[in-house]
RNA sequence: UGACCCAUAGUGUAACGGUAGCACUCCGGUUUUUGGUACCGUCAGUCAAGGUUCGAAUCCUUGUGGGUCAACCA
């Protein structure tokens, strides 16, 4: 039963779910569910929630449905439903079942009308801001609707023209009649349907008044008799009402528990906000690798593994928090640095010409295709008189400790041989354009006889033989930790550089074979995954992530 | 001037009332034809004050700090 081992620690769901089966409740089940409302593209808080609510049902032998809660017709739309569909298959999760709170529209309408035999729900024909206003505030009781102590049968009768659209929109709602005095706003005779002559994405015009999510969302539960219905801490005290409705309509008990929603760094998960930057443009879509979307990490190259893995290791709790996005940088590197090819790419060339290599001569030389894997096996690599290697990889005044290539320097090219730099030529600006080196022959890797030591290993492309790329090199979205949560407007915190394009990076030949979704490390670079725009006339890289790099921070010391 | 939720290293998260642990970060080191990876090590924490107890991160009280609640949204 229980798959709890003790190397690992429970989280505060486990240890209920875990006393749960213990003391045999809910049959000795599990069911859990994931309800998005298809009116946006998920996003790394979602992904917690899908690892949370499927690891759980994973975990303990159980089941988790996904469930649209599809109850506000004016914003929700198939296009959502699709993506959101794809999304979960792409992080590794199969549903139980794929329900919609739309196909519960009749029996939930039957629960409403319950609910008025029993005296416990009224139609209110005031108005919004009446409503709004006999509401109180949390520190001021509210008072009773003049429409509060209608009989049943007017109840059922309004009720019912309601549902068949003799009224109009905003004219009456269906309330809960609770206790407009409980210091639980949300108790103060809450909204239980609304009129709305909306075209619905699955029932179309069937119906033109819908359930709010107090009407539908626990009696969504209880119909499919989850066991525990995990929420956002948001919900709290929604929670009242949840179990009010289960005991007035005696219908399946459902448990709600919240959890703390993961908040990333540098980042927003705000379906509103994210909708904003879609919208103005600020981003290129939904699926930009720059937004927190998990279509957009998908194609910026994050693995659903290493989503999986950083929502494990974050856990889940119930206070506020604010996750460094480097965690789940680490998962991403941990998880393609044991999966991806290495490869050669140079992303800002520097010309070297090889004074003692033969013109026209390419000699083809093998390297390891992944050094974590033989498995992968190897691959050949032409060198030529002419190479390309980093202009970071060269400085003609070497600070301390600086072990790449320098005048009358040595360096190893990577699965090559060992250069010397003897002359450094320069434009009439001054700038470095390019090197003439000679090599040395009996230095070629594997069968090093030289005795030379460099200092370092950098990387190349042969000039004659390198393909072109576009590559885009991403940074954080935001430039301050937790954007949106002062005064300032999140446009003003954009990061200018968080997109930045090298239209002439210099990649090795094999890469024109590249296909989209394909994911490589550009050794001593990061990451890279090819973009959907690639083609093979115009190859185009996503970075990933970077590689640690300590030499920068020990540089950027000084 | 209300109700509810929360408070453990920089970050995230553990600890039947019984040695405060793990991961990331940071810092240092070993290995390395990636200044990557791997491995080793260091630094660092119970919001405060009372109380209960042989013993409190844990239970109680008060305070402090943070969050949530007044959409015909979910």
């Amino acid at each position: 039963m229980s798959a709890s081992n003790e190397n690992e620690s429970n989280n505060f769901l486990e240890t209920i779910i875990e006393e749960d089966l213990a003391a045999g409740r809910h049959d000795g089940r599990v069911l859990t569910r994931f309800p998005p409302e298809p009116n946006g593209y998920l996003h790394i808080g979602h992904a917690t929630s899908i690892c949370l609510n499927f690891g759980l049902g994973l975990k303990y032998d159980g089941k988790t449905n996904l469930r649209f809660d599809d109850t506000n017709p004016s914003t929700e739309e198939t296009e959502y439903v699709e993506s959101i569909l794809s999304d979960v298959e792409w992080l590794g999760f199969k549903p139980a079942n794929v329900f919609y709170a739309s196909d519960y529209f009749p029996e939930l309408y039957g629960f409403a009308r319950d609910l008025i035999k029993k005296g416990c729900a009224y139609v209110d024909d005031s108005s919004a801001e009446e409503i709004a206003t006999m509401k109180g505030t949390p520190t001021q009781v509210g008072v009773n609707s003049p429409f509060r102590d209608r009989s049943i049968e007017e109840n059922l009768e309004l009720f019912e023209k309601m549902k068949n659209g003799d009224f109009k929109e905003g004219t009456h709602v269906l309330r809960a009649k609770i206790d407009m005095a409980s210091p639980n706003m949300i108790m103060r005779d809450p909204l239980l349907y609304r009129i709305k002559f909306a075209h619905h994405h699955r029932t179309g015009d069937t119906w033109c008044i819908y359930p709010m999510y107090d009407m539908a969302h626990g009696q969504s539960d209880s119909i499919e008799k989850i066991t525990h219905s995990i929420c956002t801490l948001e919900f709290v005290p929604h929670r009242e009402l949840y179990d009010w409705m289960i005991d007035k309509l005696e219908i399946y008990p459902s448990k709600q528990y919240e959890f703390a929603r993961r908040n990333l760094s540098y980042t927003v998960v705000s379906k509103r906000k994210l909708l904003r930057l879609v919208q103005e443009g600020h981003v290129k879509g939904w699926d930009d690798p720059r937004m927190p979307t998990i279509s957009a990490m998908r194609r910026r190259g994050y693995t659903a593994l290493a989503i999986r893995e950083w929502a494990k290791r974050v856990g889940i709790a119930k206070r506020e928090n604010l996750v460094d996005l480097g965690l789940l940088e680490f998962c991403v590197r941990e998880d393609l640095n044991r999966l991806s090819v290495r490869v050669m790419a140079v992303l800002q060339p520097l010309k070297v010409t090889l004074t003692n290599f033969q013109e026209d001569k390419t000699e083809w030389l093998e390297t390891e295709n992944n050094p974590e894997d033989p498995e992968a096996g190897v691959r050949s690599l032409p060198f030529t008189k002419t190479l390309w290697i980093e202009q970071d990889d060269f400085m003609e005044t070497p600070p301390p400790k600086y072990f790449r290539l320098s005048p009358g320097g040595l360096a190893r090219l990577k699965s090559a041989y060992i250069i010397q730099c003897d002359e450094v030529v320069k434009d009439d600006s001054g700038q470095v354009v390019e090197l003439k080196c000679t090599y040395f022959e009996n230095s070629k890797s594997g069968e090093d006889t030289s005795g030379l030591k460099p200092k370092s290993t950098i990387h190349w492309v042969s000039a004659e033989r390198a393909v072109q790329a576009e590559i885009r090199l991403y940074d954080r979205l935001f430039t301050v930790e937790n954007p949106g949560t002062d005064d300032r407007d999140l446009l003003e915190l954009i990061n200018p550089e968080s997109l930045t394009v090298i239209s002439n990076a210099q990649v090795e030949p094999a890469l024109a074979e590249t296909n989209p979704g394909d994911q490589y490390q550009f050794m001593r670079l990061g990451y890279f995954a090819t973009d959907p725009d690639s083609t093979p006339d115009h190859l185009v890289f996503n970075r990933t992530v970077t590689l640690k790099d300590t030499w920068k921070k020990v540089a950027g010391r000084n």
